[in-house]
DNA sequence: TCCTATTGTGCACACGAGTGCAGATGACGC
DNA sequence: GCGTCATCTGCACTCGTGTGCACAATAGGA
């Protein structure tokens, strides 16, 4: 598996010159003259020589990579992210190391992995990680971000979407659209933020003197949302239901038009959360919380571009936004 | 922006032993004393110790990186081939480097990324690269894995899906089904595998008689298939759609019922490709061609396990399958 | 007791690049 | 012609790790 590369004195070699005046033609700021420079570029267009970027962080001990840590990729709002962060690490000469933590994979393992490859900070989408890997990072010195998962244990960045004030939104919505019978659906794999969206709606409904049912199970968003429609449609008569995802709800949308018969939005309202691209199709018009990527996006790239001594702690807050489309009443 | 890591070798003086045995005992394979080997652990254990990598392969000159590079990150079905490949990639102990080449990106520029990183292989998705880059990767013998792409110039690992076959079923299917006045439609950014698609479509066609109306255009895969419904359908009594993809597929779709007002499957008859999550919704039902994930990525993982040295070149062939739901007459 | 076999450890070099420092070279002025 | 300065180049060290080789230590046998 050894494959040789050119060096730097293979150039050096074939140019007639040292290996210094080579590296000091691929580093700006330094100084050769133009005749050199030129040989050496000559030579190195040839040889098609390429600078060794593991052995050049190592010397100056900075890497230029960033790690994402995710799992279910494929879930459209996950991809939304990733492609986002990703086109702005590269617009900042920064490279996307890509850890999918989805399934039976050791997270201990990864984020050993993390760290060894002395990445310059690493990037936790929601739903993926445990506390004390958070820990090990932040024991590591490790710089960590995380988005849509809270941590007590301090000095870690954290980029939140204001996923209660979001439920709150949803919850005056319905009641506002006459919706009295409230649910609020979410996923067996019970993340934070999807629990703060559920206790949002909750708690403005009830101020409201409304009690909400809730629904948790299912396994994936989509198949969590079919099972929740099946199951709550035969025990009791809700009208208005609030998915803690997209996802959930369009899997909750389309088992009551397809295959329980419902009218959406006239005999039950569904209102979503993240607002994703499938959401805005004709076929779905899902009413819904919009939680912008771009601003996720710029929070973690204001955060990227501070200074790292000062690790600040404090929370980024996302606003987040009504989108009402043909899910519930006019 | 300098942090200190741990070093071999300051936990060599803790442990009281030489840096070679903490080396040793980090080495699979590579014998210690059971004591000193204690010793060493716990050192690094207290002091948080961790490789480093990047001096581990400078050395050794073996990367346990992939890069991917792929644009257009957020498509279901370009992200489920992500997720998929770096899932396979992790159990195989291998990372994966993430490279976006979306938007107004320097396609050259990521690829002397690519090479500047010494990795193991790259991984090129359909639509994104240049001829020219295909080579310069060749050149500095670097491992390439092409997915949907054709290369003449030899020596790269192309895995293709068997698109002509895929035109030929859908176009059999339609015909089969009652339609005649036939068209395709793929995206103005006509990729070689999009193209060979429509022309396995118009073959299977002509070869029955029909001649087959083409459609270029737009921007964006769901976009595309919009403005398509709405200009063929002005222009032409068009009854049977080939989209060369399931996102343009799906904005035909939703365009024909909610914007024209046409029955499908009776009116106009509607197949695409890929067969993405989105395709088997009950919202859609979408007839397609389905173009297997799985088999994509486990070609990939052959490629990556067989002998480096005996580079093959020749295409792996991916079948396809017809999957019939309800935007084709029964 | 002495020799040999075995086992474990440490020294030193290598990987590929950046950079401080000294020294070579040339130009220029007196 | 000689001294001074500016300009460039090359030597040698550094980063953190793996590993061949030689050597120390210990045990075992004659």
């Amino acid at each position: 598996m050894k494959r040789n590369f050119v060096t730097s004195a293979q150039v050096a070699d074939r140019a007639g010159v040292s290996r210094s005046a080579v590296s000091r033609t691929f580093t700006p700021g330094a100084y050769v003259s133009p005749e050199v420079r030129e040989k050496v570029l000559l030579a190195a267009e040839e040889m098609g020589y390429r600078i060794n970027r593991l052995a050049k962080s190592l010397l100056t001990s900075e890497s230029s990579l960033v790690a994402i840590l995710a799992s279910k990729l494929s879930e459209p709002f996950i991809a939304a992210q990733i492609d986002a962060l990703s086109a702005m690490l590269a617009d900042r000469e920064l490279q996307t190391l890509l850890l999918n933590s989805g399934a039976r994979r050791d997270m201990a393992a990864m984020m050993n992995l993390v760290l060894e490859y002395r990445v310059k900070a690493v990037i936790i989408l929601s739903g993926a990680p445990s506390e004390k890997l958070v820990e090990q990072c932040l024991k590591s010195r490790q710089r960590t971000i995380l988005i849509n998962r809270v941590q007590e244990s301090g000095n870690v960045d954290i980029i939140q979407t204001d996923d209660r004030a979001g439920g709150r939104l949803a919850a005056c919505h319905m009641i506002e659209r006459g919706y009295r019978n409230l649910a609020v659906v979410r996923e067996a794999s019970d993340t934070p933020s999807q629990r703060r969206r559920a206790q949002g709606f909750a708690e403005a409904a009830e101020e409201k003197g409304l009690t909400v049912r809730h629904w948790l199970g299912g396994e994936g968003g989509y198949e969590s949302g079919r099972n929740a429609a099946r199951e709550l449609r035969m025990r009791s008569a809700v009208d208005g239901v609030f998915c803690t995802t997209d996802r959930i709800a369009l899997g909750f949308l389309n088992t009551c038009r397809f295959d329980l018969g419902l009218d959406v939005p006239s005999e039950i309202g569904i209102v979503g959360f993240d607002d994703i691209e499938e959401a805005g199709w004709p076929s779905h018009a899902l009413t819904t919380i919009r939680q912008p990527v771009s601003a996720i996006v710029s929070a973690v790239a204001s955060i990227l571009e501070s200074d790292p001594s000062e690790i600040s702690g404090h929370a980024h807050v996302v606003p987040v936004e009504l989108v009402t489309r043909q899910t519930t009443r006019p």
